[in-house]
RNA sequence: GUGGGUGUAGCUCAGUUGGCUAGAGCGUCGGACUGUGGCUCCGAAGGUCGCGGGUUCGAGCCCCGUCACCCACCCCA
């Protein structure tokens, strides 16, 4: 058999794991403190509602989705990402119902099809969270603030990060410009690569995002929709802009910055380190996206979000030089002198652990001086010592691991006297 | 889908022009006067040298095939 897990995916072991519990903490702590509250949508949906939402011309959708047949002959995806699932619960359970504000974060595995590299895989895990039915830029300037802050808050150097912002516009000014973009793309034909010439009849802006360097000049060349925008998209955006200001969030327009989702309106953002990722630069990214809702029959309902890679931003930390622990083991480590007094371990490991203590013991027989190794290893702050002299006083002995101090403590008082140490 | 790179102990890697029972560091386990850690010392366990063929007296080292992984392009988290 194949013990090897499929390409492109990673089995998260336990250094890894315990971090990434640490960032779905902080996650959690930080986006309720905002108003957000949890939501878990299945990990596979009606292929329709990607393909609906995300755009059939992304290449998302054109060539990265994990769909199947199920048995009963339904076409079934992996989902790619989160956005379109939780609008489609949103509409779903009419949680938007008059004009109901919905804020809900969710975390999970992702799914594209892709050749994995650094940064990169199969399978991926994102936290991000949607904000629906609020149409106001402060809303958009919130949830920039709030993505920067969760990032800061793990510990990412805010001079490390870069956050970049652009419009695109609406159904007021959009098309419009889609069609000169579409045209300035014909009339510089041949200066463009072939795939840029195909953009032009499918999703112009994206000629933008090509790294292609003669691409890369023309288009710099091109129309700004940032200088087409209507007025109130040219309003919105600038409130949003002039809010991150007064919060002291540094950020830079790219007009440039288009991302890959069609269903972006209005305020895009994306957040990118030079450091630890490879060729990939963004940890984290979203956008407004008010015709969505729309998109799947509901009615008119404005919306944005952000969804963050776990993997780049572990990565991120990593470069950073920034250790993330995961939960405590063993606070305290409980060894035996002989493992015939094994009963008498058991009962004292189970109590220190109803009262709240992490504690550890041994299993496998080990000599007293290995379990001492153990329970360096494991970080233990105490070692309880068990010995027949001990117990036949009615006491054990607890040894301070940093100051290495030994005394002799009654088993009545052991729970307080190891929490009193533990402080 | 395209291109490049790599596959040797749990991990990171050495392995000379093909030649005796395949090595190191780290980690693991055991020990260094009888019930005790982090340092040091000693010892041990652990490898189908990715897999399958071929060349050769003999291959981890050469040839062919195959698989896997990594990195990059495209694009994104």
């Amino acid at each position: 058999m194949n013990a090897r897990a499929p390409k492109g995916t990673a089995d998260m072991l336990p250094d890894e794991a315990g971090a990434w519990e640490h960032m779905q903490r902080t996650a959690q702590r930080l986006f309720a403190r905002y108003g957000y509250e949890p939501v878990y949508t299945p990990i596979f949906e009606h292929t329709e509602v990607f393909t609906r939402g995300i755009g059939e011309a992304t290449d998302i959708v054109s060539k990265e989705m994990y769909t199947f047949q199920d048995k009963g002959g339904r076409s079934i995806t992996l989902r790619p990402e989160g956005t379109a699932s939780v609008v489609r619960a949103t509409l779903e359970h009419n949680l938007g119902a008059n004009g109901q504000a919905v804020k809900l974060y969710y975390a999970g595995p992702m799914f594209r099809y892709e050749r994995p590299q650094k940064g990169r895989m199969r399978q991926f895990w994102q936290i991000g969270v949607e904000a629906i039915g609020m149409a106001e830029p402060s809303i958009d300037a919130e949830v920039i603030v709030m993505l920067m802050r969760y990032f800061e808050e793990l510990g990412i150097p805010r001079s490390s990060m870069r956050l970049l912002i652009n419009s695109m516009g609406d159904e007021a000014c959009r098309p419009a410009y889609r069609d000169k973009i579409a045209a300035y793309i014909r009339a510089n034909s041949a200066a463009l690569c072939e795939e840029c010439n195909r953009r032009a009849g499918t999703n112009p802006l994206r000629a933008f995002d090509c790294k292609n360097p003669t691409c890369k000049d023309v288009m710099s060349s091109a129309p700004l929709l940032r200088d087409e925008l209507c007025d109130d998209c040219a309003a919105h955006y600038s409130a949003v802009k002039r809010l991150l200001g007064d919060r002291a969030i540094a950020y830079a327009e790219d007009p440039s910055l288009v991302r890959g989702l069609d269903y972006y309106t209005r305020t895009v953002f994306e957040v990118q380190v030079d450091a630890g990722l490879g060729s990939q630069n963004a940890i984290g990214g979203g956008g407004r996206y008010d015709r969505l809702m729309e998109q799947y029959g509901g009615p008119p309902t404005p919306g944005l979000g952000f969804a963050l890679g776990f993997e780049r931003t572990l990565m991120a930390l990593q470069a950073a030089g920034i250790a993330i622990l995961g939960l405590p083991v063993a606070e305290v480590y409980v060894a035996r002198v002989d493992s015939s007094l094994g009963a008498a371990v058991f009962a004292l490991v189970q109590e220190l652990r109803d009262a709240g203590i992490a504690t550890e013991t041994d299993h496998q027989a080990r000599s007293l001086k290995s379990q001492f190794k153990q329970a360096d290893r494991l970080g233990a702050r105490a070692v309880v010592v068990v010995g027949p002299d001990e117990l036949a006083a009615g006491e054990v002995t607890v040894r301070d691991m940093t100051t290495k101090d030994e005394s002799r403590v009654p088993l009545g008082e052991l729970s307080e006297r190891l929490k009193r140490l533990l402080g």
